[in-house]
DNA sequence: ATTATATATCGTAATATTGCAATATATAAA
DNA sequence: TTTATATATTGCAATATTACGATATATAAT
């Protein structure tokens, strides 16, 4: 096989390995680190600040809007993307979790 | 192509991903939910616990503590194996630091 | 209507991941 | 030493990801 056995996995576990999986690749954490570093929505010149080709650069983007990692609207001829707050927290608030778990541990 | 431009994207970048990396398998995060769930490092009953043959266990612990994200210790014929809190504590502080960097703008 | 600009999709090659049977290794118990 | 138990490694097939040139789409400007 080599196809992940994903349907053998709680909902829970294969929504968080979906959101880090988003996040998997350097260039998508850049892309997340530039929409942070900018002070508004960008209009998608994501492209001149990555070593990467604007079909890469797009592809890339879909997999973070796919995540609901970022968001992006139309304005125009160009694309506005900003970072999805909401599934921030929730990955914030799931290694919340862990680091309450692992306060009544020892190892 | 088709190999991950690694070398192009920043050393943090990088070291961010890579450990997202390691959490992007619904296996992986299942054996770390695992690993939280009992009260005690646990001696690799994991195998048991999840839908995969043990090889299959094995290498994705070797993924997991490649990232340092678990840590084992030989204990015998079978090993210990339990969470990495600093790993954990940088990934959660990686967030905070986001969700800061969201308090100042607008979307 | 034509042209320019921004982004998405297609097709495809290179590479990486996933899963497991078979097998190796290494310690413990008999 | 032999046997049992736990974990790791190897080899390989199936599948997924990454990257980008070529091309499509869609709005804006002329």
């Amino acid at each position: 096989m080599g196809a992940s056995k994903s349907a053998s996995f709680s909902e829970e576990h294969n929504e968080m390995a979906t959101l880090f999986k988003a996040l998997s690749h350097p260039a998508r954490v850049a892309i997340v680190d530039y929409l942070l570093s900018v002070n508004t929505c960008i209009c998608g010149d994501i492209v001149n600040e990555l070593p990467l080709a604007q079909p890469t650069i797009s592809q890339h983007l879909k997999e973070l809007k796919n995540a609901n990692i970022i968001k992006g609207s139309i304005e125009g001829t160009a694309i506005c993307y900003c970072i999805n707050e909401t599934t921030i927290e929730k990955i914030e608030n799931y290694f919340g979790v862990i680091k309450q778990k692992l306060k009544s541990k020892c190892c």
